[in-house]
This record gives structure tokens, C-alpha cells and sequence, in this order.
DNA sequence: CTGAAAGCGCTTACAG
DNA sequence: CTGAAAGCGCTTACAG
């Protein structure tokens, strides 16, 4: 059908002769600036569509010094990321932004001491137009590295310590542990534990700030034996839910800082005599897919994803653009299922 | 610490000068191609070191007319992608093969025909080296388009119908169905049923083919009546063995093509009033992380991604490189757990 | 509105 | 072993 399958790619001077005009003409009309006159438009568009040309992107960054694409880098160990389902959601969510703006994504993931050194270096050499950062950890030098590059940055959870110097995309985690506890409170329950995420993450910190801050609105004192840590994944749920149940055997009530520690509790509390939820409440972080498929389901605090995907993007071609860095929050809502009726 | 990060990005002809040779010099130490006297090698290594300089990837592609990236490419309706940890797996491997040998990974998702239209165009104008296709369907035009392209790929498993115009890394489905049911008939179960695949992709097809295979050999009669169809997915798990119960209520054994359709059947047994594996066995395939996630864990097939993944890399090289097409297939093992017990 | 020309940062024959 | 030079395919002031 197309002429130039054969060998080499038509380019932009196949279409201008093509179309009789200057090659330059057939760039203005590529890129719709400068004032081209309706005929040599109708002719470049046409001698493009005979010719099946397709711009060449390398070319193209070269000479206006934008790469055209993002990355879209990990920096967690590995198996956390591809554990959590909600990874998978905030990348499709920006795989179809960028898309949408005609930018490529680019997937990088650092979690060697070797990788993050060859993802500095390569994010340093300016070769992506930004970079979308998934759950950053206060200590990483990873931060403070790129930040100095001045590369553009916009990360999904705000970066403890770099508030003002990358931007972010939170969900309402404060409010999200909030209304956790208050739904468990307002069921009854008044032996409240949570299972945590890791306290060097934004996430990990305000949704226990949200636990703690619910309880002492409600006058209760917080004990810290009814408080324990995980890193997000399943197995620090269960370990966590399993420490619980040695410290504080009284406790009626769970708020885990994610789906996936939720639903580990599940079973643990299950092997342990305990029903769920007559026995004990468990509420869950995230919505994530995970949360319908347990037994029972999982009431949970929805984190939207699919828009803080989107406002990640939009986010990022600001800063791109030179916009200062910004801090963005989504509100969270509660979502009511088996694990904690209302 | 660099004097560069101000303004500009240092080029090779700064680093020439730091250097006191020519660029095309500097060039030469680059692509370590041509000899280069060992002193010059040095004042390069150290005027790039003290510079900070690093490749512009454009400008190379340009040169070179090698794009230096690699796109991994979905086809698949999205939930499935996402829902399935085997695909996580997989582009994790990938992503750690392709950035090994300093190739970027482009994330492509075509779903959306608009989307594929764009895709085709995208890939079709020669801006990624090659393309690694994740679970193709056999009927998807865009098959066609992409070997018309003459765009070096490799498929995740064998595409039916261009199985010598395209390269591609599978498991050995067939052996793999096979294993999974002669371990049934081994524990004694008679009527064995089967939840397949979709049967416009490879994987569906020959993982029902080594059911029913196993079945002849075993002189049993293949019944339609004991198989039912699924698309890979949960949903389509529970709805094929709500299906099975239904027609052959005296199912003593269940091969599900994949974990999670396999998984999803648990519930539904459970519910049904079976025990699993007392009165039902199941059998999974993949041995994806679902399978130690359930209750029981599950007896599976194990499909070997990280080993996929390296392959399809090194292969896809090898295309690019201009070798034939070839196919690849790696070896299945049976994983015994619990819903199957020895 | 539209050519001609320079330049983006590299690679790679071509001559030494 | 190493310069000088052409060229990769585009964009974008600069002159008309």
C-alpha cells in the first residue's frame, strides 16, 4: 500500500518534493506555528499521507532540545511494586495521559545500588522531559540527586522532606486514616489498633496520623501497643496482625494502612478463632482490587488513582513548562464491605 | 561538585577540548570501535569523568539510525494486563534485560482502536529498535501490520497463525497441561475437568491440548461436557466452575489453565459445599504469587517468566540484528501444594 | 507566506 | 592512531 515500505523512511524532503513546497515548509505545517497559506497545506498533507511519512522524534528532540518523553521510575524493591495492584493502576493511568499529549513513557526501575546510579546519570543527562517519581523514601539520595539535576519531578505521595522542592500528588491520607477510625468507632469498637506503612513515606506517616488524631478526638489515649508496623505488603500485614493479637488479644477493631496488609490480617485473625467482623473490624487503605476478592470483602478508604495518575501528568507538564512546583491533594472516601459493616 | 549542572548539558566537543583532541576522537573512546592510543583514551576518560558528560541518546540515534529502545507492547483489554501478576513479572524482567544491555523500555498499552492506530503508526515509523508483544490474540489485525512493517518482534508465546513470520518465547503449555492432569489421574481422580484459556491464543489452545491428550493416553473419553471456557481472568474462573458444577456434579478434579482462574474456582467449590482437595482437586498453571496466596495454596504449573523474559530480550536482539525468526520454548514443572496434595 | 541556511550532538568513512 | 568533513532528519530565526 505505502510506496516506502522497501528501504529507508520518507522524510521531511520526500514530502516537499512531493508537494512542491521547501522542506521548511512542510516542518511549519508539521508543527501548525508559523502562518503556512491553505494550499501549500493542503498539498504537504496530502504528499504526507501519499508518502506515509512519520516524523522522526530523535531528529526532532535533537534540534528543539526536548525529548518528547518521561520516565516513569521505581525506586521501591521490587517485589512491593509489583505486589500492590495499585502500581499497575497509576501506570496504566499515565500510560494513557502521556499518550494522550503524545509523550512516550519511558520505564525505568532503580533498585540496585548499580541502577540508581546508571538512572541518575541517564535522568541527569537531560534525556527525558521529566520524571514521574512512585513511591519516594525520606532517606533516599536518590531525591536529593535529582533534585539538584533540576530535572522536572512529580512524585505520587508527597516526598517527606523535599515538600517545597518536588511536587506531588497525595490521596487525603490524613483524612483517609480519619475516617477510618471514625467509622470503626461510630460500629463500636474501642480497642482500636493499626497496622502502619513505613514511616519514611508520606503515605505511611499521615494515615497513622489520621488513626491517632481520630482517637484522641474521640478522647481515647492512644497506646502504642495497639500500634504496629509493615511496609505496605502482605506479609508485614500478617506479621503485624500476629503481633497484635499477642500484645493486645482485647483488640475489636484494625485499621491496616493498606488493602494488601488488610487482607492479610484476614486469615491470621481467621486461625486465631476470631470472626471478621463479629469479633473484630478490619478496614483497609487503597480500594484496590484486592479488597473484593477477600472473605469477607474489605471496607476500605478509596485512593483514586486513575486521578492522581491524571493530575500527575498535568502536574508535570507544568513543571516542564516552568511552572513552580505545587503540592496536590485528592480527597479520599470511604467505601463500606464485609469486613466492617455499617 | 560538576560545573555543568548550570546551563547547558557539556557535548562531546566539550569534552574534546578538556581533553586536547579532536571530538571525532572522543567519539572513538565512546563506542570503543576503532584503536585509540591509550594515552588519548585516558585524557578522554578523565575530561569526560571531570565534565560530567553523558551521551545525547538523539543525537546518537540519529547518527546511528538505531533508536536504542525497545517497546514492550499490550494488546490486551486492560483488566486483564493489570489483574494478572504474571504480567508484572514479566516486565519486570524485561525491564531489567533491556537496561542491562543499555536499551530503553518504551510502555505501550493498545487497547482503544484509536489507540492501536496510533500505536501501529508509532512503531511502524522506525522509532524503536523492536517491539516484545505480550499476549497476542490470534485474530488482532494488528498482527499483520507490525510483520508488514518488517519491524524486528518477539512475542510472549507463540502467535497463532504467524508462528514463522514472528519470534517468540512460550512455555510448554502443552507438556505443562499434560503434567498438571497426569498428576490428577495419579491421585485418582476420574472425572477430571478443565477451565481453558482463550482459544485464540497459543497458551489457551495447548494447555487444553495436553488435557485432553493426558485423558486419551489414560484411555479416559474426552466429554465436552467437562470443559468449560474462560478468558485467563478470576471472573471467568468462578463463572466456568459455577458452569462445571452445574453440568458434571460429580467433578473430582479441575485443571484451570491459570492461577487466577484456578483461584477463583476455591470459593466457589467452597460455597458449593466441596472441599478442595478432599472432595475436588485443583490445579492451577503458572505458579504466579496467587498461588501462595490462597487458602489452600495451590498445586500449579510452573511457567517460568523471569526465564521468558531474559529470552525474549536476547532473542530480540538477535532478530534486530537480522537473524531468522526463531521460536523458543521453555520447560514447565509441576509445583505440588495443597489444593492437590501428593 | 516561504525559501535558504545554520545548527542540534553525534557517528563514520576518508584521508592522512 | 587521529583530524576534517559530511551527514543523520528535523526546527527556527533570518531574510525576503
Amino acid at each position: 500500500m505505502i510506496p516506502n515500505v522497501s528501504r529507508k523512511r520518507p522524510t521531511i524532503r520526500d514530502v516537499a518534493r512531493e508537494a512542491g513546497v521547501s522542506y521548511a515548509t512542510v516542518s511549519r505545517v508539521l508543527n501548525g506555528r508559523d502562518w503556512v497559506s491553505p494550499e501549500a497545506v493542503r498539498s504537504v498533507t496530502d504528499a504526507i499521507a501519499r508518502t506515509g511519512y512519520t516524523a522522526n522524534p530523535h531528529a526532532r528532540s535533537l534540534a528543539t532540545g526536548k525529548s518528547g518523553s518521561i520516565a516513569f521510575l521505581l525506586t521501591e524493591p521490587q517485589h512491593l511494586l509489583f505486589e500492590d495492584p495499585n502500581f499497575a493502576v497509576l501506570l496504566r493511568g499515565v500510560a494513557q495521559a502521556l499518550s494522550d499529549q503524545g509523550l512516550t513513557l519511558i520505564l525505568m526501575i532503580a533498585s540496585t545500588p548499580e541502577e540508581r546510579e546508571r538512572t541518575v546519570t541517564y535522568l541527569g543527562g537531560g534525556h527525558v522531559d521529566g520524571v514521574l517519581l512512585v513511591s519516594p523514601h525520606s532517606g533516599d539520595p536518590l531525591l536529593g540527586q535529582l533534585v539538584r539535576a533540576e530535572i522536572p519531578i512529580v512524585a505520587c505521595g508527597q516526598v517527606l522532606g523535599f515538600e517545597d522542592s518536588i511536587s506531588s500528588v497525595s490521596c487525603d491520607d490524613w483524612m483517609g486514616g480519619r475516617m477510618a477510625v471514625e467509622h470503626l468507632l461510630a460500629a463500636g469498637c474501642r480497642r482500636i489498633a493499626t497496622i502502619t506503612g513505613p514511616q519514611d513515606q508520606f503515605g505511611g506517616v499521615f494515615r497513622l496520623r489520621g488513626y491517632t488524631d481520630a482517637l484522641l478526638s474521640a478522647g481515647i489515649t492512644v497506646d502504642q501497643a495497639y500500634i504496629a508496623h509493615g511496609d505496605w505488603s502482605r506479609e508485614s500485614g500478617a506479621a503485624a496482625m500476629r503481633e497484635l493479637l499477642a500484645r493486645v488479644p482485647d483488640v475489636d477493631g484494625v485499621f491496616a494502612a493498606s488493602d494488601a496488609m488488610a487482607a492479610a490480617t484476614l486469615p491470621v485473625l481467621r486461625e486465631a478463632g476470631r470472626d471478621v467482623p463479629g469479633d473484630v473490624r478490619v478496614v483497609g487503605f487503597d480500594d484496590s482490587v484486592l479488597a473484593v476478592t477477600t472473605e469477607p470483602t474489605l471496607t476500605t478508604v478509596r485512593n483514586p488513582m486513575e486521578r492522581i495518575s491524571e493530575e500527575m501528568v498535568r502536574l508535570l507538564t507544568d513543571v516542564i513548562a516552568g511552572r513552580t512546583p505545587l503540592s496536590i491533594t485528592v480527597p479520599t472516601s470511604l467505601v463500606v464491605r464485609g469486613s466492617s459493616p455499617a
